[in-house]
DNA sequence: ATCCGGAATTTGATCGTTCAAATTCAAGTG
DNA sequence: CACTTGAATTTGAACGATCAAATTCCGGAT
């Protein structure tokens, strides 16, 4: 194995100097064309390829992205992030950048981890899930000059008006309400909502699409942890009493159906969220996240509509957001 | 913000040399206690971290592994996945190596991506996922020589007397016989086997734990695509026939589980594979793969029991592989 | 006092790329 | 034909770290 050729060797055999093929590489349009194709020629026949390291000290940037991993958790939503790292890294690579995934317990850890990719130079900005009210990983970035976005918004303020950071997430409200509409014209009035203890902002954003849809009207509410068992304990009390359920994530959807189909109700038409292989597996209908056009709307705000280096937008009232409208699955 | 500090600026502070601040670094051992103090003083004091790419430059090393992220199918088993990422990213932070994904959807593109990762140096090795008799990718790896790990055995050869490269998996057969074994023990002698067709590795290798444990002499043996509808309507075929049911995987057992149910038989004891979620949740018994223990597993053989630098083990007869017995969760 | 040898530390060179400035080229103008 | 102008291309320097070789330091033997 000969050691790989280097812009040198190309510009050799191109016949012209260095900064040439370098040219050919980043600006092409200020190469004449008929010497963009000799260079090509001889980049092909070389099979050369520009050392990231040497590109990355020069420039100063790495065109890589960090995004945090969660530790397994046991909760059937991962599944979601997993997509949308997915997607990431499918539309970062169409835009010439890298993910690089970290890991992390805690948030204070996360800090730290940040802190040791942002200050090497290994990530020019990162990605962040799950924000609450009063992150302190939000804080840190800001602080710390590293471009970002969250995955979530950032609860507590007006987040829309007056956004303290970029953020992209799906609207939980517009998918519990289609999934209420979609009860109340197809199974009856009496729709149910069973959803997580008040206070998680996800949560209560979810249960405001049921409200709002009239669910309040006709169909109690409740609440369980996000747990099938306790779900199913939660649902048994009032399987006799709804024409259907909608729930705010799939765990609790399949404790409601363990519950209806032992009180024999099996057909009991539940609404999930994340549309999750269980539920696909149970035959579940569930509100589909759309993590693709997540993925996409986070390269968008950190990179502009078509760059290729990353540019946040500025954090600017109306714009500094992308709130994705999910989709219900019906099943 | 100022700029960050470089080695020089922790000598000068110091009162060394570059090279002895960069011996604190990386060979602490050959400074003089006393001037190492004095360093780390400095680095603390200025919040110095090298800069990966000018360390990456001079070193050709990268410190980088990457990794096949699957395009999502849907199936429940990218959990299984996805949790070994990140215990890889786990470990490897813990050995100073960073862990970077991509995305392909065929094998071919996944060379390429491959390809480009190794020449540009972005990647020092890599873990391959999925591996089937014949891969394309696995001779591509040796003939290009990027140190690699795949997780999956390359089926077809004898791979632990004859390895033709380094190779992680679980023992899927341990873990079918575990569950065989419980079945045998707890529920009755009428043990089935609800299976994938015929020809995966993997099938095969799950299939053959519950056969070598005594389950072909009592029970029957079921086919079914790895979809839970399919799974539900062969399963529902000899329910009344069985004392229990050991599955390929935990979607075929949600299946069978539905079939159960609605034959009225919902205690029936069925076990899955993967212990995802939904398995969880449904209080199915199923074999956990551990992917932590692979994780650690991938790791020693690309880097030794300790080290902090890829150096593949060599792929000699019985010590290029980690198989990792799986532990059956019984619910 | 001088010399020796190993440990500790410093110096000079280098990795491959892109930036910034300088140079050459080609076409049009007076 | 010399002269301008803008486009195309080349040259020299720099990014920040580590390697390899050279140098200094220091205690012990002569």
């Amino acid at each position: 194995m000969s050691k790989s050729p280097t812009v040198e060797d190309v510009a050799l055999r191109a016949g012209v100097s260095r900064q040439t093929v370098s040219n050919v590489l980043n600006s092409p349009e200020i190469v004449r064309p008929a010497t963009r194709e000799r260079v090509h020629a001889a980049i092909d026949e070389l099979g050369y390829r520009p050392l990231a390291a040497a590109r990355n000290l020069r420039t100063r940037r790495s065109s890589t992205i960090g995004i945090h991993l969660d530790p397994y958790a046991g909760g059937v939503s991962g599944v979601v992030l997993d997509r949308f790292i997915h997607a990431l890294t499918e539309h970062a690579g169409a835009r010439g950048m890298r993910v690089l995934v970290y890991a992390a317990r805690t948030p204070e850890e996360e800090i730290e981890r940040l802190a040791d990719l942002s200050d090497s130079g290994e990530v020019d900005a990162a990605i962040i899930t799950g924000t609450f009210h009063g992150d302190p990983r939000t804080k840190w970035l800001v602080d710390h000059g590293l471009p970002f976005v969250s995955f979530g918004r950032p609860w507590g303020e007006d987040d829309v008006a007056d956004p303290a950071h970029l953020w992209v997430d799906v609207d939980g409200a517009a998918g519990t309400a289609q999934a209420t509409a979609h009860a109340l014209a197809h199974a009856g009035d009496r729709v149910g909502f069973l959803g997580w203890p008040q206070g998680s902002g996800t949560g209560d954003d979810r249960e405001r699409g049921w409200a709002r849809t009239g669910g309040t009207q006709h169909g109690p509410r409740l609440t369980a942890e996000d747990d099938a068992q306790q779900a199913k304990a939660v649902a048994a009390g009032v399987i006799g009493e709804v024409d259907a359920l909608v729930c705010a994530s799939d765990l609790l959807a399949i404790g409601a159906h363990l519950a209806a189909t032992e009180a024999g109700r099996a057909e009991l038409p539940i609404y999930g969220f994340d549309n999750t292989p269980a539920a696909e597996a149970l035959g579940l209908s569930s509100v589909e996240q759309l993590p693709e056009q997540v993925a996409a709307g986070a390269l968008e705000l950190l990179m502009g509509p078509t760059g290729s280096v990353v540019a946040p937008r500025p954090a600017d009232a109306g714009t500094a957001h992308v709130l994705v409208e999910p989709r219900l699955i019906v099943r």
